[in-house]
Order: structure tokens, then sequence, then C-alpha cells
DNA sequence: GTGGTCTAGACCACA
DNA sequence: GTGGTCTAGACCACA
């Protein structure tokens, strides 16, 4: 875990989490990493865990099981809603700076093609 | 011009201005908005814009032609390169986050051609 | 038996516990729920209510009968001061609150009885 | 400025805020203190304050204007719709409490006239 | 000076 | 052990 730096650290971990969500490495309705434990992962400050999880709970992804933990919603529905999102504005974000930068569709989606091949080749 | 909380100021308006520079917007050689005007126009104090400019000079985008301004760089090649690199970590970027969200390359490519299209249409 | 957040537990059942017995729910001299279920029916650890029953002996407002469990006191007349008391206090708690928030007496009083109207509609 | 013990130091603050502006001794568009005059008028830690407006600005009551500082919603409606919706809230929350401590309305009204009177003469 | 983030760490309620 | 609150205080971005 490292971060950038012109970026807020809760804001990247709220990330780091929800993609382990949508991807089922946190499945629905599993228990989170404790507060203590992500901060140490993470190499950051308790308060820094709080804030990403009262973040991730106001936006309906996890909840709080008072003394036993933090839950990934067992709702599925939703975190394929959320993930579907996510994939949108994503998307749309990329494909927006696609635009301002002048570089066309065609040669975008090329280069994505090649990195998928590279991504995939890396996992084998 | 407005900005994501999450991210420093003088880091998106550096994103922007590279972009201007990679669409051609701001040609090759031709001179930027002075510090003043920009900063009215983004909302934001001169002095960030100083910031940006500097970071920016530093990275051999552009460059100061003293009493006159600043300037694009009129090295064509330079920009390109630069260009491709950035089409490179962004395309990296995604595919990264795809593959972390536990999204396949086949329907985030699907999502990004209709991205590509609705863009398409908007501008008409 | 749901608790706000901002409260502390063990004070919330306590004042539960307090108006069930100025309303004679739980009448003078009349045995209260065994610790085990008043946890069971909380929803809380059986340690929440031991210290819930402490305060409230210390408060003389219940007392133990070694074996037998926990009683509400005999004194009746103790009873009806503490329930005096409560009245007073929350009376001059709210129009405190009302003259903090600049809302008239005239207003208040007005919605208070609407609302009491409409509790006793709900209860038909 | 002190607080009870049972219930949060920062819901405590929020109340009190509130409370102010519901009554407009801070004005609709009115500057805030600072949070570090805040934190030093309440005693508390300055974080303590920035989580209380971070909470008035969710609710929509505040504002930030970035280096300004903080200012009171300068939608005086919405101000209005959200006093009355508190009073509404306290008087069935008051109601409630004299309902289950089996206390009549007419009694409860009886105490809150003294209260409002007794709450006049100390202001002459 | 203004707000925002973050750290190190204490202390509490609850289980 | 779990989360929640709070403190003291540093450091940063922005004006």
């Amino acid at each position: 875990m490292d971060f950038k730096s012109n970026e807020t650290i809760y804001s990247q971990i709220i990330e780091y989490i929800r993609k382990q969500i949508f991807s089922g490495s946190y499945g629905s309705g599993t228990r989170l990493p404790a507060i203590r434990d992500l901060a140490v992962k993470c190499k950051v400050n308790p308060n820094t865990i709080v804030r990403v999880y009262a973040e991730l709970s106001e936006e309906k992804l996890i909840y709080t099981d008072s003394t036993n933990g933090k839950f990934v919603t067992a709702d599925r529905g939703f975190i394929e809603r959320k993930k579907r999102e996510y994939l949108e504005e994503k998307a749309a974000a990329f494909v927006d700076e696609m635009r301002q930068a002048g570089i066309g569709s065609e040669e975008a989606i090329e280069k994505l093609r090649e990195a998928f091949r590279g991504e995939g080749k890396e996992r084998r």
C-alpha cells in the first residue's frame, strides 16, 4: 500500500475497499478487517480508517455490528448496482480525459486492449 | 472549472493545462494565459498558478520567456512523447482499476465505447 | 428497544426503567425483570444491565433483596417526589431549548397540544 | 459551555449551533466562528469542531467558502423548515417521554407554562 | 489566517 | 477485543 501524494489518503483507501467489495475479495456479508488491523496494514493512523469506514457506512456498502466489527452489506443487488455505477463513472471520466487531451477513441481503445493483454500476461 | 475536493487544486490545474497542450488548444510555441488571467478564470489565488507553471516548467512542457510570459515548448516531438506517455499511464491506471474491481475487459471496453458514442452525440 | 447513538446505552436503559417506575408499569414494591431477561429484551450484554441496576439502586429507586432479585422501592412518596422532579427537569429542559432556538411559548405549547392529541389518536 | 457526560460532546455542540441559527443569533448568510476560535470557546479540541461543522454542512445548514470560513446557509426558507422540524421533533419527544412516565398532558402543559413564566421573569 | 488531513495515543462503552 | 470519541499538535493547501 503506497499512496499518491496529491490525493487524500483516506479517499485512496476508500477506493481500495470499494474495489475489494466489487471484486468479491471482501464478500457480501463478510467481516471487514478490524480498524486497528487495517491501520497497521496500510501504515496509517487508526483514525484515518475510522473515517474510511464511516464514509463507506454512509454509502451503505458496509455496516457496523456494534462491538463485533464492520461488515460488507448483505444486499448483493446493492453491491451490483454500485459496481455498475462505478464502471460507468470511471468510463465516463476516462473518455472525458481522452477527449480533453485530444486523443481519439480508436487510439485510446487500442491502447486499453494492449494494457488488458499486458495485465493478462502478468497474471499467468 | 470546479475541483474535486480530494485532490489538490494545483495538481488539477496542472492536469488541465497538460491536456490543453496535448490537444493543441494551447499550441506548441504559443503563449500561455497570463497568471492573473488564469487565476481569475480558475477562481484561484495567483500564487496557485505560479506553482502550476513552475511544475510544468520543470517538466519542460512550458518555458518562461523572461518578460514576455510563459510559452508552450516549441518541441513538438517532446509534446507527442509526453502525450503518448499520458495515454499509456491513463490506460494502465484504468485497466488496473477494472482488474481490482473485478470487471472484465470486454465489459469495460463495451462501456467505454458507449461513453465515447455518448460524448460524440453531445457535441453535435 | 433501539438506542440513540449519541448517548450511552446504559443511560438510555436507566431512563427507560425510571419511566416504567413512574408510570406504575413497574409498580412500587414489585420485582424488576431479571438481569438476564432484561439483557435479552434490550439485546445488550448482562454487564450493562448490572450497571443500570447499580445506578438505580444508588438513586434509591430500587433495592436488592439478596437472593430474590431487584425490587422497586416500597416508598410510594419517594417515587412521587422523583416523578415530580423528573417532570420539572424535563419541562425546564424543553423550555430552555425553545428559548435558545428562539421559539415562543405560545407556538411551542400549541405544537405540544397537537402532539398530545396525535398520541391519543394513535393509541385508540 | 459545559457538557452532559452521557452524550457525545460534538452532538451537544451541533445542537448548540443549530439553535443559534434557528434563533437568528447566527444569522442567515453570516460567518460562523472560526474552527479554532470556537474550539477555544468550548474548551475542546479543534478536531471536534471540525466534525461539528462537517455534520452541519452535510445537513446543508452551513457551507464552506474555502479559505474564508464557514457560513450559515443563505436560504432562509430552508432554515425556517429546519426550525419547524426541530420544534416538531422536540415536541414529539417530550410528549413521548411524558406518556412513558405516565404524566398527563394537562399536568405537563401546566408545568411547562410555569417554566416559561419562570424563564420570562429571569429575563426581565 | 482559514480550513483539512493526519498522527500518536488515551480513554470509554460494550461484549 | 471491538468500535467511538477526544486530545494535543503537526503539517499542508490556499488566500
